[in-house]
DNA sequence: TGATTACGGTACTTCTCGTACCTTAACTAG
DNA sequence: CTAGTTAAGGTACGAGAAGTACCGTAATCA
């Protein structure tokens, strides 16, 4: 029993330190995010977990805050291929599934946690926009892009080319977890986002009549 | 020096109960609201300061936030008559210039402190929904008679008198605040949302301004 | 090999929430 | 007017977590 390992305790058979400490706190962090939320997130139990103590975590971060956004940023490391179904309707409807699907997720619960107890800090929120899924600024890179196509093949005013365009679904899918603190938005809340203000708005209400909704 | 009234220690000439003592409490809340923001809103400071204590607090609201929520009601009571320039821009603007002077005020920061303590309860949220300057359920409403008017006027295509578009340009000022944290937004963005996003939503791009391409 | 860095252990202060218990004032019913 | 009930006020307390302070010691570096 002397190296009883796993979780929490571990005798220390040898000290770590540098980086491979803070990449063991940080996934202990992580996990504790995943399973406890940002409200589980104690820093005597991130400790714990990593099997140090608390020092090693305030040498490294100021605060409990900004531990887990570091650590969040862990979790939240994939990439994001915007998707091509060949219309634009397509894909605006897969843009916002996928935004869904994340914000409805644990890691969406984490997110909205950690934007929660931001409390507005510029410099935190600036960091969990740099998370691909949370609809930050490289989702509006893909929003973009796919609009650009649609510009190409006719299916867009070339006037919609313009980022507050871009950003407006997801601004909206986001007004929904916001202001109603429901756990998921129904699918239908999407469709009509595209169908009700993207597409109009992106192809013009007037001649080319609405989409398969009149 | 019998009563030491005003603020904090009173000697209690009169021991008051039931909504006297209510009124007491939420007034005070209100302040320490005011004063020191939705983190500053401790139970103990609000007795105090209420000359009573927490027992008072804890027999009437059952934690902290709940009772943060009740005094903010209090301080957001005003009534809103939606704004009518003769024009749907001019409307549009107004509308989102007022909701932006809320949200930029110290009201508008505890109400955003209280979204984000509330952090997804449903009850809280829809509570705070109820203030109309919040861009609430009553602000929706708001949108959709000028867009009413807008519509009898010709400017605006019928199709556009819908709740998804009426909550729009709300949802995307709050997105400012909500993803950048900013203390304000300046005016620019406002025009933007009405001239890049909401304009074009509602009267179609094609022959009025914008793109002839349908 | 000796100096420096930074981990690990532990204890501590401070804050705030929320609860408990008891005394006493205000109200109410008879 | 008195007795009984309700609800304030006073105070103390336990729990949980943040963040700080020291100190001995292992790892690293000059």
């Amino acid at each position: 029993m002397a190296r009883a390992g796993q979780e929490g305790r571990r005798a220390a058979a040898t000290r770590r330190r540098g980086a491979v400490l803070e990449d063991a706190i940080l996934q202990a962090a992580a996990e504790v995010l995943t399973e406890s939320g940002v409200a589980g997130l104690t820093m005597e139990e991130v400790a714990r977990r990593a099997g140090t103590n608390k020092n090693a975590l305030y040498r490294r971060w100021p605060n409990r805050l900004v531990l887990g956004v570091a650590a969040y940023r862990r979790l939240a490391a994939a990439e994001t291929a915007p998707p091509d179904t060949g219309s634009l309707r397509g894909d605006a409807l897969e843009m916002l599934r996928r935004a869904n699907s994340t914000w409805s997720s644990p890691y969406g619960e984490i997110l909205r946690g950690l934007i929660a107890a931001a409390d507005g800090t510029e410099e935190l929120l600036a960091e969990l926009r740099r998370d691909p899924r949370a609809g930050g600024d490289a989702c509006e890179a893909a929003w973009l892009t796919l609009l650009g196509r649609a510009v190409a093949r006719g299916e867009a005013a070339p006037e919609a080319l313009h980022p507050r365009v871009a950003s407006a679904p997801t601004a909206l899918l986001r007004n929904e977890y916001v202001t109603r603190g429901v756990p998921a938005v129904p699918d239908a809340v999407l469709t009509e986002i595209v169908d009700e203000v993207f597409l109009p708005l992106v192809r013009g209400r007037g001649p080319a009549g609405g989409a398969s909704a009149g």
